[in-house]
DNA sequence: ATCTATGCAAAGCTTTTGCAATCGT
DNA sequence: ACGATTGCAAAAGCTTTGCATAGAT
């Protein structure tokens, strides 16, 4: 019968994903490096990027990538939703629960298979927000998506 | 007082926004491309760009964007929700409008300002799903995205 | 005439991959 | 000892950008 080949035990998995867990943001693939190169100095950003596909794989953890231009990873993998700021980008757990949709019935979409679904607010982070008071005029332009 | 530079009207932009238009589907900048190529054969790919992200900023296409592959634009600015097949990447709209949030009270989330919402249902779509019947023993790997 | 938009190509950013050495089992 | 995992660096995929020229106003 066939060997299903089983992942080893890695220093570098185990530090990936502590820290990961260690946050309710969502960092992206170089944010969380630069946290694990603090404690593995030498870890490399392919080993980051090979173990969180790996992780997201046996279903540890969660990519986002309806996340603008870097994905980004939530350790909590619960369905909830997100919101994202759309000017920085950073992404926060929606407090509450996952909302529900009024339209439970998307089964077979279109002939589509439907497997579930992400929903993610946009809007401004308190942060941006604050930086925001008092640099517009009149003349902001639209933001993006 | 300022002038606001104001966008000249060029036949680049006006194809491309011609062609996104004709489709129902979002086709990705290249696709487009290739599209916007058989009528103005010179066209370069920096173009393409560069005028969907104008469009985008002035709000009259959207641009449905993830990490790791590339963005689709949508002609159709009405708000209206998406459903993505995970194994090649295509898009189409949600047939029925779009579908109500049972809870419409998300202003302000966790000091967020909220602007407004992107609902994806992922799936197979017709095509792949039959690709898939028979090639399928218990030994596939996930593919995913 | 002015100054934006284009075409081309080079550069940039995010992510993936080949390979020899390392380390878990 | 076997072979999955690592670090390194190169490559790949998507997008942006610098620059001289073309083109809209």
């Amino acid at each position: 019968m066939s060997h299903r080949k089983l992942p080893r035990n890695t220093r570098q998995r185990e530090v990936i994903l502590e820290e990961l867990r260690k946050l309710t943001s969502h960092p992206t693939a170089t944010g969380l490096y630069a946290m694990v190169r603090r404690r593995l100095p030498k870890v490399s950003l392919g080993t980051v990027y090979r173990n969180l596909e790996l992780l997201v794989q046996q279903g540890v953890i969660r990519k986002l990538e309806f996340s603008g231009s870097e994905a980004r990873f939530d350790g909590n993998t619960e369905q909830h939703d997100h919101i994202r700021c759309v000017r920085c980008g950073r992404m926060d757990d929606l407090g509450g629960g996952p909302l529900e949709l009024t339209d439970g019935k998307h089964h077979d979409c279109d002939g589509y298979k439907v497997l579930g679904y992400r929903l993610v607010l946009l809007g401004v982070c308190p942060r941006c927000n604050a930086e925001r008071a008092g640099e517009d005029a009149e003349a902001s332009p639209g933001e993006e998506e």
